[in-house]
DNA sequence: AATGAATGAGCCTTCATTCAT
DNA sequence: GATGAATGAAGGCTCATTCAT
């Protein structure tokens, strides 16, 4: 019993080792075990025995916990907003682009619901471990000057309200969309599941392009 | 003198003690607690070390760490809807009782971001804890109850579009004012803190305010 | 082989338990094992081993492993001086009294050898715990206070030199008398053990005894 | 980058090995490390990060931690004894050869307190790897012969008492030379450093070969 | 109602060392 | 001759919890 997990299990592999195969497969472990369980929450061993490597290999490539959990959370970032950067909304009339961005966000946010939670987690900590990670700041700007250019276009067009701020704008999707996949859980306890479903889903998609597109239209 | 730490975890009070207030202070320190570090990241320990009582006592009230963090998950939900509970909109102008909610959810959230991190913790444990408080459900339908009758009294004036969901509505306004507290930590670190300002904040109100008015209103 | 020692033994003492007598126990087997193989060199597992508690109540007790070595090395430290001060020398014949204190050092080092070792320790960590140890130096200047009233003495008799500082006299007899304990083992194997037979001990001692006396002796 | 430091221990030299000059890097970096830490609080990644070399190098080496420790103590000892022979002091009058050695000791432990903190070492030890080492006991004997000569010198000029052991005075030497560094730390914070300033050690030096010199001569 | 003492299980991490080329 | 990758075992320490009064 106590020594079943220590002793029992032999856990080589008997294929020659590609370290980084190795920091790979650790890293994709502990991406979801983070997200899942949070920092706190997720043990060394939870992550090592979920592949084919030993706890001491973490230690080996990563450093410590936290060094492992900062490059996680690192990656999930720069994956993300290289995501981003992939629509080529340039060009496009404006409304249409933003459209096009609130639901590639919402759908992105959607499918990737380990990034979300590792950001979770990270505000729990009120960032603690992203404020240590350079890359930050520079990689999110970009995302900023992509909605800067739509906003200008638009306003240019007199198809967007002159007071729109792109930040706003851009905290206003995230919020849509980032709430969307952050509370699914607390909000289905409490009002039942029915905007998860698949139409549930579809129609909250519509709702907050609606929403958003209308918040940027001048009154009448 | 060197373990005074360790082997001072016994360090009550003196005084004689108010068994209500004791349970009063470990509510209030766990909820400080596991609002700041989730369930797993706080220890017993640095719930007793806050205020001056003994680990012992924590079990000895609530039984377990589990039931301490279900107690104060709990509270701290009942304690949200009550106050949701005690705005009197019944009565006023639709969009008029539609905008006061959103600003009392936004200001309300803004100011208990230790319930919203409360409920993050939950949503990364897919409200593990929460499904096992049975009070839940019940409380929260009332909100969308008040909500419901603010549509239907909006849609029969024609002021409110058909189409409008007061679920899909509350997950809109619950999404921006939840996010604003949420992901402060985060979003300053990515694109600085200008909306967290006194100003910033005020016009980041203004704008959800008109955000879900406008998508609720039939369009011309 | 990996648990024998682990669930093997069951150790849980079935007299009840004293936390005084715990504790006097860890300190003892502590203390002997610090002195044989030094602070590194010694496991929590070790001390606890020896006497029937687990590992756990070390750190119950003392905190950690180093509030333990230096619980260990204040009480080493204050036995030895306490029983420094329990000779009384004043009003002897200077001389006497001298000789007195000289053998009292010999043989006092020589009984307790853990205490010679912990220092060894200590000086080996250039006596970084010991600096943290606040009583210390108070204790210290007592046995330089006895020492100074016997050069005074010897001075005004004109049996001692007048240029003969207690600080230099203690020095001189602690080197003697530690050394005789420290470097035991490497002294033996460079050259033999003939110093540390009863007779080589009982001729070295009346050495020492000679050679400090002598030094302090006027020249004629 | 976060692991840098973890897998960097393969951070080795560009410029082509000379293979004697990284055994005498890894020695001198052992034995520094060795001297101030002890065999058991000095670490093998301590000794690689100090020179630019890796772990697996020491162990090609020398084989394991112990052989390593073995070989700088070996070095050591060899070194110190060489230097003793290199005074020559047959042929010079008894009692100044006497106080030339007693003079060199005591610079020379002063100056070498690296090889202190070692036989410091081994001493808590019980001196387990010195016995292991064979060259030891003969490389020792010279410097009783030494010592011998002086003595049957100074015996048959009627200047030194008959009773004087060669390996007692040897002891003697030795215990006030060594003690002088390997306490230092100790006395120092029980008692001040006013023996440790160029002055304090001086006046010491003076003391003892006095000391020294008195303790053989014939009492008239 | 309250508490001091005790504890088994597990944590992250580091150790000296070897494998395989 | 030299080295990057890998590892079993043990390290100190903390955890939530219970025993016994």
């Amino acid at each position: 019993m106590v020594n079943s997990a220590a002793v029992g299990q032999k856990r080589t592999r008997s294929w020659k080792q590609d370290p980084d195969a190795v920091r790979a497969d650790i890293l994709r472990a502990a991406k979801s075990e983070f997200a899942k369980k949070g920092l706190a929450g997720t043990s060394v061993k939870d992550i090592a025995d979920r592949i084919q490597t030993s706890r001491r290999m973490i230690f080996y490539y990563f450093g410590d916990k936290e060094g492992l959990y900062r490059k996680v959370l690192e990656d999930a970032y720069s994956s993300i907003r290289q995501a981003e950067m992939e629509l080529h909304l340039d060009g496009l009339d404006p409304l249409e682009a933003l459209k096009r961005l609130v639901e590639f966000t919402f759908d992105h946010h959607w499918r990737n619901s380990d990034f979300i939670r590792l950001v979770m987690g990270e505000n729990i900590h009120d960032g603690h471990y992203m404020k240590q990670i350079k890359s930050m700041h520079e990689t999110n700007t970009k995302v900023i000057d992509q909605l800067t250019r739509i906003c200008n276009a638009g306003k240019k067009e007199g198809r967007f309200r002159e007071d729109i701020e792109p930040l706003q704008l851009h905290w206003e999707i995230s919020a849509l969309s980032f709430f969307n996949v952050s509370n699914k859980a607390t909000f289905s306890i409490n009002f039942g599941d029915e905007l998860y479903t698949d139409e549930g889903q579809a129609a909250l998609r519509a709702r907050i392009v609606d929403c958003v597109l209308c918040s940027v239209t001048p009154k009448t």
